[in-house]
DNA sequence: CACTTGACCTGTCCGC
DNA sequence: TGCGGACAGGTCAAGT
């Protein structure tokens, strides 16, 4: 679930809290959470200082100030939750609040700053995970190597998402969306979502999308993004910003997890069927199969 | 090579 | 109430 949109609030929410913090200690629960942990996070993580925080994709990258930095994949159910030791025990948020439950059994692998503030990285089902590596050895690995452009950058124009895009002219157009080398950050809320703003059936061959309705998708990612991130990205089951938070996106969503519902355009019963392999929302009205 | 399916996990929900 | 099975969906390996 967290896709490009959640990622990104994650992104800003540490930007705000974790930078210009040393990191104290770490622990971690799961070798594959956080797989070369041993060795590498007494040399290069304990007394480190974060200098930034970025996305690429899914991805998150934290930078330390000695030249080395954690990437971290959240995956389906993965969360970074920062906690200030003050709003443990002090005013301003429920007694309920995730962050007075932290840690947790979902906890792999904890933080804890010189200040005693601390971030969690919590995932119930082990997906995602942790790595620490020298920051210029990171354009280097294979998921950066083959991951396609950032949706919202200013260079990445409608002509070029087409070009990538016919590449795989055999290849229902929701499976090319969540191809993460064909553009990054794409998974399925935003595709179900996008496809339902462009019209076009999520099963539909490349082949048989034109290029105007090709050209309308690019621009209804972009508007589906945006409000995502305005929104604060979509809490379904588990995702939670940086702060602890859920997003609101889900309650602006047009077809994902709608079916029964009518759609908003023209009043059809939304439908929930697969595609790529995925549950997929859509408007058998407005997004009827061609070819 | 192009494309599809299964595995990785755990928690939840549904039907019997 | 208990229990098996389907489902959730990001990514990569394995299969067609």
């Amino acid at each position: 679930m967290p896709e490009l949109p959640e990622v990104e609030t994650v992104k800003r929410g540490l930007e705000a809290l974790i930078i210009g913090k040393k990191v104290q200690s770490v622990t971690h629960d799961n070798p594959k959470s956080f797989p070369n942990a041993e060795g590498d996070v007494q040399q290069f993580l304990i007394n480190a200082r974060i200098t930034a925080v970025r996305r690429r994709a899914k991805v998150l990258l934290i930078d330390l100030d000695n030249h080395h930095s954690l990437m971290v994949h959240l995956k389906m159910t993965g969360q970074l939750v920062y906690v200030a030791e003050h709003a443990r025990f002090g005013a301003g948020h429920p007694n309920d609040s995730l962050i007075h439950r932290l840690p947790d059994r979902s906890t792999r692998v904890t933080l804890a700053f010189n200040d005693r503030s601390h971030l969690f990285f919590n995932d119930q089902r082990k997906f995602g995970w942790v790595r620490l590596m020298p920051t210029v050895e990171i354009p280097n690995i294979d998921f950066m190597r083959k991951v396609g452009p950032e949706p919202l950058s200013d260079d990445f124009t409608a002509k070029e998402f087409i070009q990538r895009v016919r590449r795989r002219s055999g290849t229902n157009i929701k499976a090319v969306l969540l191809d993460q080398t064909v553009l990054a950050g794409i998974g399925n809320i935003y595709a179900d979502e996008s496809l339902w703003g462009a019209k076009i059936h999520p099963a539909t061959l490349v082949k048989n999308v034109s290029d105007a309705k090709l050209k309308t998708l690019f621009a209804k990612i972009r508007e589906v993004l945006l409000l995502s991130i305005e929104k604060g990205g979509s809490t379904d089951r588990n995702y939670v910003n940086a702060e602890g938070k859920k997003g609101s996106y889900i309650s602006f969503a047009r077809v994902f997890r709608r079916e029964g519902k009518p759609c908003s355009r023209c009043g059809t019963i939304i439908v929930k069927t697969r595609v790529a392999g995925r549950g997929t929302h859509l408007c058998p009205h407005c997004q009827k199969l061609v070819g």
